[in-house]
DNA sequence: CTGAAAGCGCTTACAG
DNA sequence: CTGAAAGCGCTTACAG
């Protein structure tokens, strides 16, 4: 790549960085009339504006944002925390709030929790000390009061993708309990009996509901069973190990319906069981969850109980902008429909 | 959920929130100790640094650290701007660097250029304005004046998954024309000679690489034909598009092997080809690229050029810190080699 | 509309 | 080891 020219000179020779100080000096203004033009450029006459920020593309001037932060106490700035940014349900998520977000020139701060409640704790304390304005999360562990004391500190707060199980916070959930129930049903429709639920750990809210609505369904149908194969995580690896240890149980005894907590468990299945020799769906059928982009493409497409994960995002991005900007505002709590997608995983 | 008890008061009835004054006004020392019991703890006496502790607990006193940022002059965190976060290969990667910086107790700020120079250049914005200890970027458009500037400003930058084009900054690259190349050669080796490369937009390094790499190999084989099919982005829609065109060309013009830029674009090939029943891969092979989990999961499940991603990951994070620790450490031009990963979209 | 002054909440020498 | 004081770089009234 050809050198060029140097253009800015963002630090002095003592490493010191051009500061409105340095801006103001160079423009022959004060100090205040710098910051005015940054911050309520109207307020400034047109040909002083244009000479200051000609001198600040000139220094190469870049606004200290901890000290803007600290004077004015305000950060732009929204932090998310996800249980697992290797599974595309929630980076289509947050898709959907980063563009939002975007609209509102609001950066979009991604924190994973990757499910462990330690590193969940670690990413609240990140957004605690830095005074986001917002917080949106998918809760891991017993975070409420961390929650509480967040909001007192005048963070808006909404939980995604789970109810908030409070009246103090707004949530944007989809209905796992009827998902569970809607993916249950399909499976006995098409003649299933022995059902096995894989996904966890069961503390998860989602696991959770998903699970009792698929209990429901089977505990009203006469001659059907239910069991729960409890997995750490809710990945491929996991769905392996859980499908290697159903495949162990031998011909007899193996259910003939799995249904993965998600999609990510569900396409580990189908590879256990695919290696295993056992046919999908004719042996065993699979059903899974969220409706990754990945479910349609596997070598056996899933079904899934779809969830409308954009819409998730931006129904949560906008819930979050409607309390930063009135922190009174009525608490909402947002219960999205989950849909029945049908693939070959369960229907030859 | 049950109510707890409130533990903690974070903010007055005015809303002020907790300082480190009203910590040491609470604990009856001054406020130096306090600052010192949160940076240098073994600086003050035990009986007294628990106290304080207990006061900090007590009162939900958190640092702010706008403020502690000022003063300091550092903040530890890292940013990371990413060409698509939904694209599991960068969430791979970026999962070894927070691995990595997790380690060293530094939050990772993961930003989403979208492969568009526009969201690029605001997160370069708000990391430079929040004067991020450290930066990792995949870049899309001109931003070396900008890396300069950071520099300069004094944040560690180093470039990841393309090589810098310049002595200036460190890169952890993975050898894109040899992979270009070994993918090339495994379609020509298995007799296909009309190939079709399915990427773009070509100002992208990588893309530009790896067709660079397939042009030399189809260059040196009597013969063999290489026709580009640029997209605008990288994903599932382009490669479904790109392969409808191609599809079009009609039996007799259409190229006997696709040779997808990523994984995505591959992903969206075999759907398309799948869907228009051509037969992969007796009519038409496909090359894909990456190898994400979900290349092995597919359909048909995809050959592809293997990239080391969380070493990827790990080793620019390792960089970075080196950098951190001594910015005039040796410019370092890191470049790992990719593996072909053979499967049926190749070889039926 | 412009300019001088105060102060946001910390950390860091520095004196005791 | 502890405490009083200065100052990081901004923004915000406030007076001119």
């Amino acid at each position: 790549m050809a050198t060029e020219p140097r253009l800015t000179r963002a630090a002095d020779p003592n490493g010191r960085s051009v500061s409105v100080k340095d801006v103001a000096a160079a423009a022959g203004v004060s100090l205040g009339t710098v910051s005015n033009v940054l911050n309520r450029p109207e307020k400034v006459l047109p040909a002083t504006r244009d000479h200051v920020l000609a001198v600040i593309d000139d220094l190469g001037f870049v606004r200290n944002d901890a000290a803007r932060q600290l004077r004015a106490g305000t950060n732009r700035a929204v932090g998310m925390i996800v249980l697992d940014v290797r599974n595309p349900f929630f980076t289509d998520v947050a898709q959907g709030v980063e563009e939002r977000l975007g609209e509102h020139r609001r950066p979009l701060i991604l924190g994973n929790s990757g499910q462990d409640a330690r590193r969940e704790s670690t990413y609240l304390d990140l957004f605690e000390e830095q005074r986001v304005s917002g917080l949106l999360i998918t809760p891991v562990g017993q975070v409420l009061p961390r929650l509480r004391r967040l909001r007192d500190r005048g963070t808006a707060v909404v939980v995604v993708d789970r109810r908030a199980g409070t009246r103090e916070f707004s949530s944007i959930a989809v209905d796992d309990k009827r998902g569970g129930r809607i993916g249950a049903q399909h499976l006995i429709d098409t003649g299933r009996r022995r059902i096995a639920f894989v996904g966890g750990p069961k503390g998860l809210s989602q696991v959770k509901h998903r699970l009792q609505g698929a209990q429901e369904v089977v505990d009203a149908t006469v001659g059907a069973q239910l069991t729960f194969v409890e997995t750490p995580t809710m990945d491929a690896v996991a769905g392996r190990r859980a499908a290697d240890q159903l495949v162990a149980l031998g011909k007899r005894s193996r259910p003939d319906a799995i249904f993965a907590a998600n999609d990510l468990i569900a396409l580990g299945v189908l590879q256990a069981l695919t290696f295993a020799g056992v046919r999908v769906p004719d042996d065993v059928a699979i059903m899974g969850y969220d409706d990754i982009d990945f479910a349609a493409s596997a070598a056996i497409p899933l079904s899934s109980v779809r969830q409308p994960r954009e819409q998730l995002g931006r129904v949560a991005a906008d819930t979050l902008l409607d309390v930063i900007a009135d922190p009174g505002a009525k608490v909402r709590d947002v219960v999205l429909e989950p849909e029945l997608v049908v693939r070959r995983s369960t229907v030859g």
